[in-house]
DNA sequence: AATTCAAATGAAAAGTTCGTGAAAAATTGA
DNA sequence: TCAATTTTTCACGAACTTTTCATTTGAATT
């Protein structure tokens, strides 16, 4: 069972040099040259992980992201050629799982697919787990501590948001734009109601701990470990 | 620029092995056969990996670990006798790096340690260094000589500018227009006060040196080395 | 050594952000 | 439809951050 990578760059010469050294260490890969058949090929094709240059021409990268995040639980190793297009990409607004600044060696480009892979193996099997906490995606349910908690509908979404990734940092707009459908609703102190909902119901399952993190001026996070 | 392993482990013979099995393979070592005398060491001496014996006799290795994580990013592999004690280790409750069960072949510690090292190295993405930095941006996270810095949203922001470019020297003016998104609303000691909370953070996990340079009449910068 | 002036410092004031409870609005489902 | 539940809004106090300011320190220049 090879993990299959999507490879989507725009330059031949790129994607040739990656696709032979992905090969080579054991991964079925499969390559687009441009951005608007990413999601109707995702629909159709399962992979693993994609490796997504972004400074594409025919569509920005970070929207593209943003997209196949809305409906994919994939990870996604952004190329760029521009360092400083980094923090966007890396900090709040997207999430990415990694990233590569061109130029880069294939084999470094390898070892991160294989580290992100193993990363979050741990986490898909539909049982998604960061400390105490268990995700059942299927039955749309999360334990904490084995115990199952009575979780609203944001109330699920902001957490299995958390235990995808425990230790980032997610703005407030950032949840608004992860969770919610429509995230130009104008919000006030929303986020933070359902925080404060969600924190209340994990105290009765351990009262002396809270798992979520308020990093002020920035967002929330949920403990790395406790 | 070998990277240095503890060894933490009360029985001679043992430390012996392990010690003259990582420093063929090209490691530093320090060896310590008491876990009380762990945290001293480390806010002197900065290592790259500790290898811990859980059995050890003064103190629980497990707490030992938890302590350790509070203030230090530092990869961690266990030993244990008891194979039964690795389920705790190695699951939610403390996430050791990796682990070996006793009896184990010297070969065997030194793979697991260059593995943890090259796994970690690269594990945290847009990981920034300078002199004993490290900018997780993802975590919105600083560490100094490996230990977190607690740091509020300016004094991240300005200290990520300076460790973008070690040595470069930036003007309050320069500070002001990267970090604040409102750069108008120019006022007088500001950007010096927080150069003074900055500083006395980063004294706390090295009192001797003060790696913000003051340039007379234009600005600051991060020192390039210590 | 004296002078000068930028920088360091401590402390207080001003300004933000958060957590919270309660109530209003919206949604759901019987 | 109506009641129950969920989601949003809002206002306030507490906690914390940022700014201001007066004073001291100290480096460079004369």
């Amino acid at each position: 069972m090879k993990p299959k990578i999507l490879i989507v760059e725009d330059e031949p010469s790129i994607t040739d040099t990656i696709q032979y050294a992905l090969e080579t260490d054991g991964f079925d890969t499969v390559a687009l040259s441009s951005g608007t058949a990413v999601i109707p090929l995702l629909s159709q094709d399962p992979v693993d992980l994609i490796v997504l240059d972004i400074g594409l021409p025919d569509i920005n990268g970070l929207e593209l992201c943003k997209t196949i995040r809305k409906a994919h639980d994939i990870p996604i190793i952004f190329l760029t050629a521009r360092a400083d297009e980094i923090d966007r990409v890396v900090g709040l607004e997207i999430g990415a799982d990694d990233y590569l600044t061109k130029p880069f060696s294939p084999r470094e480009l390898s070892a991160r697919v294989k580290a992100v892979l193993r990363r979050t193996r741990r986490a898909s099997p539909s049982t998604m787990s960061a400390p105490g906490f268990k995700v059942d995606e299927s039955k749309r349910r999360i334990s904490y501590f084995d115990k199952i908690l009575d979780l609203s509908h944001y109330e699920f979404k902001i957490l299995k948001t958390f235990i995808r990734r425990p230790g980032h940092v997610y703005s407030r707009d950032r949840l608004m734009d992860l969770v919610w459908e429509e995230p130009e609703t104008s919000m006030d102190r929303t986020v933070d109601t359902h925080i404060k909902n969600i924190r209340a119901k994990l105290k009765t399952v351990k009262p002396d701990v809270d798992p979520i993190v308020t990093h002020r001026g920035m967002g929330y996070s949920l403990k790395e470990e406790l």
